[in-house]
RNA sequence: GCCGACGUAGCUCAGGGGUAGAGCGUUUCCUUGGUAAGGAAGAGGUCAUGGGUUCAAAUCCCAUCGUUGGCUCCA
């Protein structure tokens, strides 16, 4: 008999060689349908594996992230199998479960599979299901998993073992097709009722550029049809939050081929967004000690051939500009610190001046490859809310912390509660990648480990994440789809004080090296509205809306009392348009609800003989009437609270 | 940059080897209406650009540009 601890650490006794299915037969028959994996002492297995020691397990169903990933891993190998018998002499890369779905890399040789080939391999897949094969796991020496694929001559899984260590490999098998594989996975394809391939792309092998480019094929599976239909349902409404949709539909800004591709170019409306940002994080940013400084938008090559950055991105970057003046050569700024190190040098600097913020809304350029371009949130031209502090050794944890509470001030405002704190460190195993001395990266490194841990602040550490020249805190916030964007960053830098030679004179009357924080709460003006967009849909906070209030004549005979119903608001800080078309009242209804304009004041002869306006507030509808003064009012309470949080 | 998809009116899209369509928007006229689409008429397109095939190309083929789902990259 074997001990069985299960979660809540109640203990049970099993015959020695129980199975995860067994366990959750004895409890209960529907948790035994609704078992997909188990983990046996926090190591994932298969519900069919033998259990012979003393365990404690958890059995995961399909609500777990870990019976979710053995049901797409299965579908993985499932869709595999379909792929080999459709495409003989296929070959393997890894295929593994995501977050939403799973994908397998491909070699298929001559063949190419595009996205009109998909249905036809959905169609295999669950030809392959009705078989209900069984998914058998098999242990297997190095030497003979080389043998079996080079036998297949499969060299990318040939690749993957040279890379294992003997004795921990396995292989599983289900009908005719043979993975190496770690698992663990369903009993069998039974379960998998619902297929849905969803793209192809190209993947490098290994993710690396250099090597060859497999074929990337993204599916989904469900274990009803209904839940497919409502994954795909959900896919479709996030799309209508897509920021370059509602950007084009409330007029937030565009961008011309003629111009050039990732240069938006800001509308009136997007403008009048954008700067309310500006003006909101340049008071914070008052009250925390910045001050404001304006560079030029080039700069000579040499300044960046001093900071560093020319060795690193000159050769993929825009070119020099080159002036009728031989031998002069300037670069479109692609960041900001260097030409505020060279304001720091304007004078010296005493410990008693220190810290120093230089902050500027910096437009920056970079030549981003043709195929990152996306939208507002990866572009060639955008502007950062940039700015460097130049503090003293003591002072770096202090103004870093400073730094964190003014980016989850921002977001709590904003109201962005699902965001992930990651701290980037450089990659250890090759530290040719960075700039400078080894002494001053763990200096850096631990700052931001301990002003996290100050602040308690929940973070993930990504290795080889770093910036070339000094760790960072990025605060990544996901988008409609669930993809990732960072945020507000946080750099911690000691490479560009030594490069420019900043200075202070000490207490000592010694010259003593400044720290330099390089941060972005927003990241850039761009990305950060596109993020904002698609967190609100394009309802944005009263305090930020480019139109607050529109107001909404009955007939054209009361249009000039609209009017001086703006001017009046207009007094209390109140942004408000007319909407004075030859229309009927429910069609200017309508067609400024789809405008997200957050108040609608409707005027007709009642409100006109009274001085009153009839609120509507979008997406709620009418509120009744009331005096113009106290509508704004009411308004203007209403955004100090929004600006309260 | 690489792999896949797409590009038709301001927007959303249908069509498709025989010379251009719808809805919305826009313009004009009628209507002056009280809380999510009033009516009529008109204007508007070198079917992304450049080649090729063909008697004939918006349609088929190639290239380029742009957009897009991924990969790589992201100072």
């Amino acid at each position: 008999m074997i001990k069985i601890t299960f979660p809540d650490s109640s203990v049970r006794e099993y015959e020695s060689g129980i199975t995860g299915y067994d366990i959750a037969s004895s409890i209960s028959p529907r948790l035994a349908k609704e078992v997909l994996s188990v983990s046996v002492n926090d190591e994932l297995w298969d519900i069919t594996r033998p259990i012979v020691n003393d365990s404690s397990i958890r059995l995961h169903k399909w609500d777990d992230e870990e019976g979710k990933h053995a049901f797409w891993h299965s579908s993985a190998h499932l869709m595999a199998e379909a792929l080999e018998a459709l495409y003989p002499g296929m070959k393997f890369g890894i295929g593994p479960a995501i977050e939403n779905g799973f994908y397998y890399d491909v070699d298929p040789g001559e063949e190419i599979i595009k996205d009109s080939d998909l249905p036809k391999i959905e169609q295999k897949m669950k030809e392959l299901i009705a078989l209900k094969n069984g998914y058998q796991r098999q242990d297997i020496s190095k030497k003979d998993a080389l043998r079996i694929f080079k036998e297949k001559g499969d060299e990318y899984k040939q690749e993957l073992i040279n890379d294992l260590e003997d004795g921990t490999i396995t292989l599983y098998s289900q009908g005719n097709f043979t993975d190496l594989c770690r698992g663990p996975h369903l009993p069998d394809t039974a379960p998998i009722k619902a297929v849905k391939l969803l793209s192809v792309a190209g993947a490098y092998w290994r993710g690396d550029e250099k090597r060859k480019q497999l074929t990337r094929i993204y599916g989904i599976t469900f274990p009803k049809k209904s839940m497919l239909d409502e994954y795909l349902a959900l896919l479709e409404e996030a799309k209508k939050r897509d920021h370059r949709k509602i950007g084009k539909e409330l007029e937030l800004f565009t961008f011309s081929q003629k111009v050039g591709q990732g240069l938006p170019l800001w509308l009136p409306k997007g403008a009048d967004l954008r700067t309310r940002l500006e003006m909101f994080l340049r008071k914070l940013q008052k009250k925390s000690g910045y001050d404001q400084v304006i560079t030029p938008h080039i700069g000579q090559k040499e300044l960046y051939v001093t900071s560093g950055h020319y060795a690193k991105y000159g050769a993929d970057s825009f070119q020099p500009i080159n002036t009728p003046a031989e031998g002069e050569e300037f670069l479109l700024k692609p960041m900001n610190c260097p030409h505020h190190c060279e304001i720091f040098k304007n004078k010296p600097h005493s410990y008693k001046d220190l810290p120093i913020r230089y902050a500027e809304f910096g437009t920056v350029y970079r030549y981003e490859q043709s195929g990152e371009l996306h939208g507002l949130t990866r572009v060639r031209g955008f502007t950062q809310d940039d700015a460097h502090i130049f503090c003293r050794p003591d002072q770096l944890k202090a103004e870093f912390i400073d730094v964190i509470d003014i980016i989850l001030y921002i977001f709590r405002i904003l109201d962005f509660k699902d965001y992930t704190a990651q701290i980037s460190l450089r990659d250890p195993e090759n530290t040719t990648k960075y700039i400078g001395s080894n002494e001053n990266w763990d200096k850096a490194e631990q700052a931001i480990i301990e002003a996290c841990a100050e602040k308690g602040l929940e973070t993930v550490v990504e290795t080889g994440e770093a910036a070339f020249y000094g760790p960072k805190l990025d605060f990544m916030v996901k988008d409609a789809i669930g993809r990732k964007w960072q945020l507000g960053t946080i750099q911690v830098d000691y490479n560009l004080p030594e490069r420019f030679e900043l200075e202070y004179v000490g207490a000592d009357d010694q010259k003593h090296r400044p720290v330099m924080i390089h941060r972005a709460p927003f990241g850039s003006m761009e990305r950060f509205v596109a993020v904002l967009i698609e967190h609100t849909a394009g309802k944005f906070p009263l305090w930020l809306a480019p139109e607050q209030a529109v107001v909404l004549p009955i007939s054209e005979k009361f249009n000039d009392y609209a009017k001086k119903v703006v001017d009046l608001l207009d007094e209390q800080d109140v942004r408000a348009v007319v909407d004075d078309r030859n229309e009927k009242i429910g069609r200017k209804i309508r067609d400024n609800e789809l405008k997200r304009i957050p108040y609608m004041l409707i005027v007709g002869e009642k409100e006109a003989e009274n001085d009153e306006v009839s609120v509507r507030k979008q997406g709620e509808g009418d509120r009744g009437s009331m005096k113009i003064a106290k509508f704004a009012a009411i308004l203007n309470e209403e955004i100090a609270s929004e600006l309260a949080k």
